[in-house]
DNA sequence: AAGAGTTTTTGTAATATTACGTAAATCTAC
DNA sequence: GTAGATTTACGTAATATTACAAAAACTCTT
């Protein structure tokens, strides 16, 4: 909304500028303003504010600050505010929790989900699987397979890239792989793939859209993610592939249906014992 | 809001219950709707409409839908929905990533500052730092000894439970261990804990609140996730634990500022070559 | 380049809508 | 049956919207 507000900005007359400006420069304030206020603070009249309002697709003004409420919600810091080397640590865990947020919120809009669909197809159609990832990717492969190991399906997990090459050269149509990593451009991975697919498996990719990774991948699961990861450590996007795998192996289980319902009470009693009372 | 409607249903009267109901029903159409035809619809006169607001901490009518608003923006399927047997991959997409932006909304009221400065003085101070974790919480260990692995301090990740109490058994004073746990209850991740405390090191628990794990830690940080893990695979826990370990990572390199930049620059020159061109 | 005509923008004033406070009426419980 | 709370009816105040007219900006002609 305030971006929408900010954009059209030279699309408005002089005067609902200045309600544009108001608006910009404190917009929690106009939540609690009477459009008569509103008016005189931004020195215009009163129909101004309200044509101001119809302008960005609100019937008048009150409705103008529903639409505004719940953008202001919806996105606690619009601006991508990156850590600065003065913060304090609750700058900083106010602004990574925003960019948690904000990231998800990207996420959810930009994935396919037909992408999903497939992807879970695929899933559901290995006999068995194969997770390869390195540095931070790694402990991501690592966690997927501890997910995925819940079903009856053989399900292997490989941070180092020898094990992967061996392992990829090794796989037969109807294994799955599936390769995590950032950049997309880790020639470890890109090899990895490339080796599976000649051997005849699928290859699933998690990874920024249009890399190389994604091109020799059977299907891609795009998470983009926009983070400096030249500079910082990859935060946010190993967040994303995370919940992305989450969703799969959700997508999964529910698929599956009820058949391996045996295997996860056997799995759950084995826990037992393991734990102490609260 | 929506939530906080629902639990206090019964400390309201029978009219303002209407309203209640109503609200809950159908909430997003309530913010179009005027205070006459919201009691009209409830079958209630509009001063029981308007008490029924400022029960909810709201001036008014108005204010209250501006409120709702808020809420309904901030979390789009405010009934923290379970996945159900019958959802696709749409549904189970969704529910996901807004359980996921939930919990971050939890997370960012429920965890104490003072806390997070905290632990951050411990990570500082260490002079040699293990993180054990066992399970869905082994990969986060792992992942948080990529990230800790970049300051120039000695740093190890156990998933094994072997390892661990050997690690922390040799332990000594000026040493850290970062015990990672979701449930706090995991036996060997509390008798791990309470060597690494016994040989002399400082304990700092990433966990719920509350538990036998929290108990026997130095310090505590509580990652309070709503979550069934008896039923279901710990997803939003693993993320919670993942970002309040970037937060404490950013703190951490906030607070050493510049010393360490060589190093910083030696492991980029490290990865150079592994890259493919975009 | 200046001025009349046209369009756009803005403000004034009237009107309609909406919400709130008060006090009476109803209901509930003892 | 009465004290208490709860609800409603009514009137008032505030708030927003519409219609209209004045002003400003722009355009085209001479």
């Amino acid at each position: 909304m305030l971006a929408q507000i900010e954009s059209s900005l030279d699309q408005l007359s002089r005067s609902e500028r200045k309600v544009a400006a108001f608006v910009l420069s404190d917009a929690s304030r106009v939540l609690s303003m009477s459009i008569a206020r509103l008016a005189q603070e931004a020195d215009v009249s009163e129909p101004t504010v309200n044509r101001f309002c119809r302008t960005f697709s609100a019937t008048g003004f009150p409705d103008f600050k529903l639409k505004l409420a719940q953008s202001l919600a919806s996105g606690p810091t619009l601006t991508t505010a990156m850590v600065a080397d003065t913060d304090a640590i609750p700058e900083i865990f106010t602004k990574l929790t925003d960019k948690a947020i904000r990231s998800v919120h990207d996420l959810k809009s930009s994935i396919d989900v037909l992408t999903l669909e497939r992807a879970v197809d695929l899933f559901c159609q290995a006999r068995q699987v194969a997770f390869f990832g390195m540095g931070a990717s790694g402990s991501v492969a690592r966690d997927a397979q501890h997910k995925f190991f819940r079903f009856n399906v053989p399900v292997v997990a490989y941070e180092d890239g020898l094990m992967q090459r061996m392992h990829a050269a090794a796989m037969k149509t109807g294994d799955l792989a599936v390769v995590i990593s950032h950049t997309g451009r880790t020639r470890a991975m890109v090899e990895a793939a490339t080796f599976a697919r000649e051997a005849g498996a699928s290859v699933l990719a998690i990874t920024r859209s249009e890399t190389p990774l994604s091109r020799v991948a059977t299907l891609t699961v795009s998470v983009d993610v926009d983070e400096n990861t030249e500079l910082y450590i990859p935060m946010m996007s190993r967040l994303m592939q995370l919940l992305v795998l989450d969703v799969l192996v959700t997508g999964v289980a529910q698929k599956r249906g009820t058949d391996f319902q045996p295997h996860l009470a056997r799995i759950k009693q084995a826990l037992d014992g393991t734990r102490l009372p609260d």
